[in-house]
DNA sequence: CTGTTAGCGCCTTCAG
DNA sequence: CTGAAGGCGCTAACAG
């Protein structure tokens, strides 16, 4: 492998010059940069991020800490980290994975004592997330992907799920949907603070009742026929209810076959639409589930370069970025009709 | 941050001392070592990993070679990612993550051009891959998961089909079924070369005749209608047909649905098995899904140590490791039952 | 068993 | 606009 200094002999220059020749640092003749790119080429020569992260005290390696544990990765998950990876080298920086747990704080320093990253994201970041504090202390730059309510002034790209519920409901109301029912994650979810579980629950009741709708929430495990109970449970009780909004993927399966168990046809007498899902998981069912799903994408991208635009100096005020999902119709949603029984 | 140097002085020796203390690579007297963990401890020392890597020409940085465009990643890979990063961490090394093509070898050069990482996991490996020979001319370690049948004495990690399929298959035997279909992808990903559905093509038709059982092949999209399509067809035209092998997770929905729309209930009156498919999968569906799982933690295990090994010169032999799938039966799969008929 | 020292490849101040 | 030179923090000869 060519060094500087060959690029800098081959051209008849100093190293010096190769160096602010390629960070555009210092101005640099034009014969000077001709001939230094000509050698460049001739040697093949590309910097070694070692060498260079040592001198100038700056990595360019982010790291995409996760919390695999604690709640099962799903489908979007995995679209979110080959998008960072994307993001990142893009735009000249190198991503690793820490997988660590959200309240082991230990592990968290002991990576960072290497001193091998310049900044860090977050996945799965909840309320009063310890992780949050102790980075702010540590002084270390970083960018959550999704928010803690306890944090103040913190900057964090999430989806906006008040806005995707209000239209989630907007949709099922213009579609002639009055009885709604939410399929929640469970209770235990709700209660660990989880985000889009506990925005979830703070917005559709309020929504719902102010639309003047007929309403309930389930909360379910992770769990098709639990799911399945609640819904078959939902439908005995309120043979009016004609959609289910559902922020459980687990579950999906479980709320079709208690519409169809109950005698309703899917998207005829009962319409069923994800929230927060993605396309891999809404088209592996019969029927092909209509889901609001996440701007995976263009969330990760700004969080990637957020912090990136931190590390960078150009850094201007606190982004905090929500973005709504995207409404995707499949087979699974229409118009609502009376149900005419079993 | 204490460097060396630091802990040098309080401890009272030289760095090398230190250096040699930390990397066990020269005796070093217990008092000394005594000391130099007293400063460290004191000081709160951790090497810095940039100037190692600088002075040692070794990074203990590895990197996963994704491909994400190019199969549609599912809930498997996923944690075969997570698990990486673990069991890298682990043995002290870090993991980054590259997201490229399979065939744009440009994209992988210009990533080993900064000479970031010591060696390189390839995932999602086939037959005629680019990338084994690329690597080997360039010299870098690597190591593949899955397996390259052109590439002769190359060392691997990948998932025993024949083993799997064989016992799948003696599985259902022993539970009296003796027509069975299996629903593999489609032509073009069996084209493509890629190795489990190459494998499976090439086991399940010639095991089943030597069995001397009633059997089918079938060729499906990943979309559950398509599969819902073929396996209700097989089973109009093949009514005796009593399981399903089904090796292509998108259309698991579909199969269960032909069984119920012909009348039969699943385990009662046909069973449906899942091959190489994920707890995540299996358990989304109603039934659930008995399934022959990836041992994907093992198997990534034995990639990253083996890859370890390697760089660390502590490789012997050329290790090609099938590890088979393990069977785990949910409510899917029961004993074969003569259909009465719908 | 221990210390001294020359790099690793590049960045960046300082001097010109 | 350019060059010389001193590190960045650590490893690994080399010399005791």
């Amino acid at each position: 492998m060519a060094t500087i200094r060959d690029v800098a002999k081959l051209a008849g220059v100093s190293v010096s010059t190769v160096s602010y020749a390629i960070s555009g640092d210092r101005p640099v003749s034009a014969s000077s940069k001709a001939r230094i790119q000509e050698a460049m080429r001739e040697l093949g020569y590309r910097p070694n991020a070692i060498a260079r992260s040592l001198a100038s005290k700056r990595t360019r390696i982010l790291a995409l800490v996760l919390t695999p544990e604690e709640r099962g990765i799903g489908l979007s998950e995995l679209a979110l980290i080959t998008c960072a990876a994307r993001e990142a080298a893009e735009k000249g920086y190198h991503l690793v994975l820490w997988a660590m747990k959200t309240h082991d704080l230990s592990e968290l320093e002991n990576q960072l004592a290497h001193e091998l990253v310049d900044g860090v994201i977050l996945m799965e970041v909840r309320n009063a997330d310890p992780r949050i504090p102790f980075l702010r202390a540590r002084g270390l730059p970083f960018f959550p992907f999704g928010r803690d309510d306890t944090a103040q002034n913190e900057s964090f790209a999430d989806t906006d799920f008040e806005l995707t519920i209000y239209r989630a409901l907007t949709h099922l109301v213009s579609l002639g949907h009055r009885s709604i029912c939410l399929v929640n994650q469970s209770a235990e979810t709700l209660a660990s603070g989880y985000g889009p579980v506990v925005r979830a629950h703070e917005a559709f009741p309020r929504m719902a009742s102010q639309m003047g709708l007929d309403f309930e929430e389930l909360f379910s495990h992770a769990d098709p026929l639990i799911g399945y109970g609640l819904c078959a449970g939902r439908l005995a009780a309120h043979p009016g209810t004609t959609a289910f909004l559902v922020m459980n993927d687990k579950v999906l399966s479980g709320v079709l076959k208690a519409c169809a168990d109950s005698g309703r046809s899917v998207p005829g007498d009962a319409s069923v639409v994800a929230l927060a899902s993605s396309e891999a998981t809404a088209t592996m069912l019969i029927p092909a589930v209509t889901a609001w799903e996440m701007e995976g994408n263009a969330l990760m991208g700004l969080a990637v370069g957020e912090l990136i635009a931190k590390l960078e100096g150009k850094y201007l005020e606190v982004p905090r970025r929500l973005i709504p999902c995207r409404l995707v119709e499949r087979s699974s949603s229409g118009p609502a009709k009376p149900f005419a029984g079993a």
